[in-house]
DNA sequence: TTGACGTATTCCGTTATGGGAATATGTTTG
DNA sequence: CAAACATATTCCCATAACGGAATACGTCAA
């Protein structure tokens, strides 16, 4: 089984750099596709590619004007990402108690 | 150039199912390799091969004792996901704020 | 209509996946 | 030492990624 489709679900679309930088850039307002290209310095055909898994998985919404497209990142679907890893958030908390309790020469049972 | 390897950095790691399986398993409690395969339902060749990707990203510790090894989730590298999606997070508040106002018959810009 | 423009898709080629089965490595026990 | 046990690795294979180049579409302008 090969490993799962970057349009499977957000938590892969987002594994891609270049993806995490389009969805930066679209958070604020839309941007049609050649402006993206221009800006993040990549190859037109490589900004669709990348804006197609994105919209497949719904972390982009469009709006076609003309003969140009306006993507505008839909951030509900990073929710679903940042609830995951929120459970996490008590664990590395304690950790950098931790580490900070060591640091002082002191142990994190005894504050 | 072909997807980046799921070692190359947390994000990718996670994008397997089974992997954040795993990860959510190993967070309260250490445990060896079979006891994670057996819980998760799965084979533990498939278990230890999971396993080696997240050490290698850093996203758990091991503890060898005899012939076994206990795994533990390190937080700290899910941190680093949380905070890029922690950047997003007004965006989607705002999208419910818009939808609920929809939903309420009223706009956003009129609350 | 023809041509220019903005976007999307297709065609390469290289690289890596994840599961299962078999096997290798290392440790404990009798 | 040999057998049992725990874990890791290797082999096999179908699937898919990503970038760049070329190209196909759809739209707008002259």
């Amino acid at each position: 089984m090969p490993r799962a489709p970057t349009t499977a679900d957000p938590f892969n679309a987002i594994a891609e750099p270049r993806r995490r930088d389009i969805l930066t850039l679209l958070a604020d307002e839309e941007w049609p596709v050649t402006d993206i290209a221009e800006r993040l310095r990549i190859g037109q055909p490589s900004v669709s590619k990348h804006l197609r898994v994105l919209l497949d998985v719904g972390l982009v919404d469009v709006r076609r004007e003309g003969r140009q497209a306006y993507y505008r990142t839909n951030a509900t679907q990073i929710k679903a990402i940042h609830d995951w890893t929120r459970r996490f958030e008590r664990y590395w908390t304690h950790q950098l108690l931790r580490i900070k309790a060591r640091a002082e020469g002191r142990t994190s049972t005894t504050p």
